[in-house]
DNA sequence: TTGTATGCGTTATCAT
DNA sequence: ATGATAACGCATACAA
């Protein structure tokens, strides 16, 4: 029994290989009758593209990478990595590609990316994860020519990227802290290394400073995005007598909540609390978060669309996307608990 | 200026591509000379062979598959997978091979595997994520005749797999525990569909049996690998007074920590608690936890070793490879805390 | 609309 | 020890 290749299919289906493939890559310019000829017979056989050989004849591989540039740790412990993998994964699955996975757990495997990955012509392009500003893989890879995305902040305006409006969240916290009354406001912010937490505090801070009641330096708290690390800036903060508090992401905002239900104070009449990300952890949290929510899983399909884009498109030229944040009300800033989002 | 092709390589040698190649693949057969002229080329151009030249004329694909059984939010909120992916994809480094990850979603997605991936021999091989018994994906990938292995258990004998010795880890905490002199020993089991759970169930029923002290079916509770259900849990379980409690994972020992400590119970005192694995909510939990200890990581890299034998050498007989756990004992089961493990 | 012919970059077989 | 040559399975420009 010989075996199953597009030769075969088109033996069987009495056409020329040229033929069967057109129809297998859905092609038009086949007569209708010809199609379902072809196509019977490779639901008969059940007949599958080899992809090495595929990808050598053709231009693509068919596959997309995702390189995640935090150790594996932080990528398994951390519900936004789920969301965005989840989007991306599902993109992938729609516009049948594969999607591979790359970590790096040490520097030295930096190095791998560009030789193993790039030349090889593994993969098609590559979605990255939000990255420091400056990233030294971001000049490699615009250097090897492949064809990526930023998911998250890039100086460079000529690389695409997709984001969350981080500024129009931060800005609608202060907003929203501010029609609350709240005089001394408080933030747990992500390491100012991430374009994220900077972006985010710096247009918290101008939105407050627009309101006439600017940032108190002595309320602000850097923190590294863990739940331990925003309880143990909280508790620095504690003697500031804040009454609200702003973590730069939910986990985070857990994190203050324990530290000021151990203390004793009460939420939101004491203190309010809010959080950013509305991923999983902010409605169960007790009491439920306020806080903004970006849509993650989206942002990770939009990721593989504009990357699609620029591998079928090259001349194109790059474009930011930035999904709209809203803010969601929810018991830890408001008494009365009132479900729902403001409009942005 | 030409495509850097192994041809254009050869050609600045002064080979032929066929000498090129075999330095390049590292065999033997070439005279020092030459394959050191070769290698100043590939050095100097920085040469990669094509991957899906390469996967179509030679064998192999160069990549490994990892195919995770359970929802994308299980696996990222999970340290257990942490340190699998890690100890894989450390291991896919090591021996030159390209991981990719295929995680599923929805049941459609499950279908799309043997297609999709399997046919178009996208992959060399798998590892596949324990699974219930008699996952009919085992089934399929059986009959597809892909290599695999399983992390976990399997009931056909006739595949490989990888596994911590779970039945030793539970016999460890039921000595234990009878050697504290406890005498209500409860259980917060993972969901009996996992094999793993079961196979912990039977082999810490089985040891407390032998020793005189059969367990009590009332002190059992089925929960779902969670923290919070493990908190539940425990909940159903205050008011049977247990004086332990083996919870079959750190994680779900946390949430069983919570329930006794918001019930005023102290821990060990009144309440010895065990978890499994020794993964970071282990060590840092309050108190920290006596608890079983398996190398996930040395799980992951051995399945991938494992792999490649059999990839490599599809005549050798399956094998399952059980690695070694031991207890790891902590302040949650004896007052004076003593650090170190006891020997299997 | 369909078929023919060629090439993709490498490995493997067989001479030499 | 080295080189010529034939696959590998498919896509695609080109011809019919």
């Amino acid at each position: 029994m010989p075996k199953l290749t597009l030769e075969r299919v088109a033996e069987l289906a009495g056409v020329s290989r040229s033929t069967a493939s057109r129809v297998i890559n859905g092609q038009d310019g086949v007569r209708p009758e010809i199609r379902r000829r072809v196509l019977d017979v490779v639901e008969l056989t059940g007949f599958v593209p080899h992809a090495a050989a595929r990808s050598l004849a053709g231009q693509h591989s068919r596959i997309l990478g995702l390189a995640i540039r935090q150790t594996t740790e932080q990528v398994f412990s951390d519900p936004y990595f789920a969301a965005l993998v989840q989007g991306i994964s599902g993109a992938c699955n729609d516009h049948d590609q594969t999607l591979s996975l790359f970590l790096f757990q040490s520097a030295a495997e930096h190095e791998h990316l560009p030789a193993r990955v790039l030349r090889t012509k593994l993969v098609d392009g590559l979605v990255v994860t939000a990255t420091f500003s400056d990233d030294p893989l971001v000049w490699q890879l615009t250097e090897s020519g492949i064809p990526f995305v930023i998911v998250g902040e890039v100086s460079n305006p000529h690389i695409s990227s997709v984001d969350a409006d981080n500024q129009n969240g931060a800005a609608l916290v202060a907003e929203h802290l501010l029609s609350l009354g709240r005089t001394r406001i408080a933030t747990v912010t992500g390491p100012m290394r991430s374009a994220a937490a900077s972006t985010r505090r710096m247009a918290f801070e101008r939105a407050l400073a627009v309101a006439g009641q600017p940032m108190d330096p002595e309320l602000v708290v850097e923190a590294d995005f863990t739940e331990d690390g925003a309880y143990a800036a909280t508790q620095q903060l504690l003697v500031r007598a804040p009454d609200a508090i702003f973590a730069f992401s939910d986990r985070m905002a857990v994190g203050v909540l324990r530290a000021l239900q151990e203390a004793g104070r009460r939420i939101p009449e004491d203190v309010a609390v809010i959080g950013f990300d509305d991923l999983p952890p902010a409605a169960d949290s007790r009491p439920p978060l306020t806080t903004v929510r970006q849509e993650v899983e989206q942002t990770g399909s939009v990721a593989v669309e504009l990357l699609l884009e620029r591998i079928r498109s090259p001349e194109i030229p790059a474009r930011r996307i930035e999904l709209p944040t809203r803010l969601v009300v929810r018991a830890s800033s408001v008494a009365s608990q009132q479900v729902g989002g403001q409009p942005s």
